[in-house]
DNA sequence: AATCGACGGTTACACTTGCAACCATCTCGA
DNA sequence: TCGAGATGGTTGCAAGTGTAACCGTCGATT
């Protein structure tokens, strides 16, 4: 049977695939340790490495859609993690920050981000994941371009 | 603020972000046309392409958990798009394959699938993809042999 | 032949998610 | 100053998902 499609060379489909695999991997470092879901954690990471963030922001910043962003922001204060403060000229809008409480987890899992990357930067030679992430950027950049 | 993590050059995040918005953005070109989710796609891409699998085989193959992939079966059959033909000498094992309207489907989206890729390697640029793809290859590789 | 564990596949249940509809607030123009 | 539309954020609902428990079948050991 003639084919001139090959899954096993299908871009969307090779990017999810090694995404699920390493976000599977990853969580699995954290899930156990921490009881946090994956916007969650998406969240704190933003909030702490920025400062200081409106709903929005993070959602554009991590391309997550509004209400994942709602809930997680929810979650996280719910946990004391995280407090909002209110916006003097524009009621609308929330500025979220991290409390001590949520700067000390934040700190524990970038910690553990960290090493894990290395491990991988280890595993795959140096400069691997930076060509990697180029791409990356490469193909974002396009897709973002045809959105238009 | 002195800051060890950068959320963006973590590879589970790029790989995450990226991944989620070709998937989006792809799934424009289909979700409408035909009423299809992905596992389903996923399912009827491994068959059309292989010719005939069992599920087993199309969950190892394509990452997918057994239940998704059960249920992505049950849909395609549901929609005649798929058959299964019973095992000889094993009974629980199920093989199946695309009936003809199956198959036709098949090469629609196949046929889709092929000229989004050829717009987006216009975009980036002869032997971007495959360069990302070795690189995502490279990643797979590490992590399985990470776990066990 | 009876039993036990492994395996292919399905299902029940709880949880997560995206979409659309919604509320409150703001902005802009008539 | 009023109304129409835009914007930040939340919520109800339907659909998708993973976990665990399950059913039937197989292979090996006894």
């Amino acid at each position: 049977m003639p084919d001139a499609f090959d899954l096993e060379s299908f871009l969307p489909y090779r990017l999810n695939r090694a995404a699920e695999l390493i976000s599977l991997s990853f969580s699995r470092e954290y899930k156990q340790r921490f009881q946090m879901t994956r916007p969650e954690w998406r969240a704190l990471a933003a909030l702490g490495s920025v400062g200081s963030m409106t709903a929005t922001e993070i959602g554009t910043h991590s391309n997550m859609h509004k209400t994942k962003v709602s809930r997680a922001v929810a979650a996280l204060e719910e946990r004391r993690w995280l407090k909002r403060r209110e916006n003097e000229t524009d009621r609308r809008v929330e500025h979220l920050e991290l409390t001590a409480a949520g700067q000390k987890a934040y700190r524990e899992i970038a910690d553990l981000a960290h090493t894990y990357q290395a491990t991988l930067e280890k595993a795959l030679g140096t400069g691997a994941i930076e060509r990697i992430e180029a791409g990356l950027a490469d193909v974002e950049r396009a897709l973002l371009a045809k959105r238009r």
